[in-house]
RNA sequence: UGUCCCAUGGUGUAACGGUAGCACACGGGUUUUUGGAGCCCAUAGCCAAGGUUCGAAUCCUUGUGGGACAA
């Protein structure tokens, strides 16, 4: 493929794929833009307010933009993969009274594997999107690396991005900061889309309020979740939880439990129906397993190999050493850690390169 | 039934007779491409009725509600 050819941008309507597109088109790049549709509001009535990447306003932020900069731009309908791949999940991980990590499915299976579908029918071989990080090749193998922008970094959620996924990606956003990604849209005249407010919260549970999606999405729902005791960890019974999901590792508003001291959910017994509590020294632990795996440096881990280890979005990290086993991931942390939580993600690196990442066992 | 002890926000507890404070919980905010954590802010109380005193959560009396001894 030439230099400038064909490259199809994932545009949520955001500032930062917009700016994407924008630069890639500046670059002489053929950009198509696309956004998906993955979930809709409108069948789920828990709230007419949309705020999340599929809302109608997302896609008219980005139609608008490749209209005015003259690239063709195209709605995708993925809610099929998306029920398949992250709905579903997200339900079964929480029956399995584990926390589920909806983002890093969605950009997996959604925003790489079934955009890319769409990119082979467009006769585009690559495909970008507004992340801040870099893709970077070492021999065969290809990696996401931190971007510059430590504070917006976004390697964590892109840890299950297959080495043919990562071949075909551009990142433009790469050597730029969110500050700077928001002066260009505004310098180019696009104030309403630089002054969008980052999102938050689940992207298909608008309202927040994600045991109210699972009392519409699981039948029987009081059935399955019932009522049971908070214990302690000789298992004295200190009061009653409502329902196993709503509750996850480290979770400390909501108990309604007065100790005197700060109390945390520390454990979460499928098997009792009992949410273990204990103060905050109770959350540490110094190793952890993780299944799942996808390596993005190295095409395999030796055994003891010191890496930097992520337990969740916003962690700066703890060294760690990784063991091969049982076809997974041990993790040795060289200090404990806090509330590891079965079903998030765990991203190690060496420097600013992603090593690869699991989940949680 | 006799004697003794206790009673303070939702919970657990402080306060020589001199402005009722603390922790936890709850609520709100901040933050965030997941959940959680953290940080900031706020609401809220002297069991009841009398009395002593310039002044009572504090001393006295009675009542009410708990608890411990006592047969």
């Amino acid at each position: 493929m030439s230099k400038n050819g064909k490259i199809l941008v994932a545009m949520s309507g955001g500032v930062d794929s917009s700016v994407a597109a924008m630069l890639l088109h500046e670059q002489g790049y053929d950009v198509i833009g696309i956004t998906m549709k993955v979930w809709d509001y409108a069948s789920f009535g828990g709230t007419t307010k949309e705020t999340g990447c599929c809302s109608l306003d997302s896609i008219n932020d980005a139609r608008y933009l490749a209209v005015q900069l003259g690239f063709p731009h195209y709605i995708l309908d993925l809610r099929e993969d998306f029920e398949k791949h992250v709905i579903s999940n997200f339900i079964s991980e929480y029956k399995n009274a584990r926390t589920p990590n909806p983002c890093v499915l969605c950009n997996t299976h959604i925003k790489w594997e079934a955009l890319l579908r769409k990119a082979d029918m467009l006769d585009c071989e690559f495909i970008a999107t507004g992340h801040y990080a870099f893709i970077n090749q070492l021999q065969d193998r290809f990696y996401i690396s931190k971007g510059n922008d430590e504070i917006k970094d976004q390697s964590y959620v892109l840890w299950g991005l297959t080495q043919q996924s990562l071949s075909r990606t551009m990142f433009p956003l790469n050597i730029y900061s969110k500050t700077e990604i928001k002066e260009m849209a505004l310098n180019s005249g696009y104030d309403a889309i630089a002054k969008k407010s980052e999102s938050y919260e689940i992207c298909f549970i608008p309202d927040n309020d994600y045991r109210g999606f699972l009392k519409r999405r699981v039948d029987d729902f009081d059935a399955q979740f019932p009522e049971g005791n908070f214990v302690d960890k000789n298992g004295k019974i200190l009061g009653k939880h409502k329902g196993l999901p709503f509750y996850t590792i480290g979770q400390r508003k909501g108990l309604d439990i007065a100790m005197g001291v700060p109390y945390y959910v520390v454990d979460i017994k499928k098997s009792t129906n009992e949410v273990v509590l204990g103060e905050k020294e109770a959350l540490y632990s110094d190793s952890t397993e993780l299944i799942g795996v996808n390596l993005h440096k190295y095409a395999e881990i030796t055994d003891g190999m010191d890496v930097l280890v992520k337990v969740r979005y916003k962690d700066p990290g703890t060294a760690a050493k990784l063991f091969n086993k049982n076809g997974g991931i041990e993790v040795v942390f060289n200090n404990p850690v806090s509330a590891i939580t079965p079903g998030q993600s765990a991203v190690f690196y060496e420097g600013k390169d992603i090593i690869g990442g699991g989940f949680i066992r």
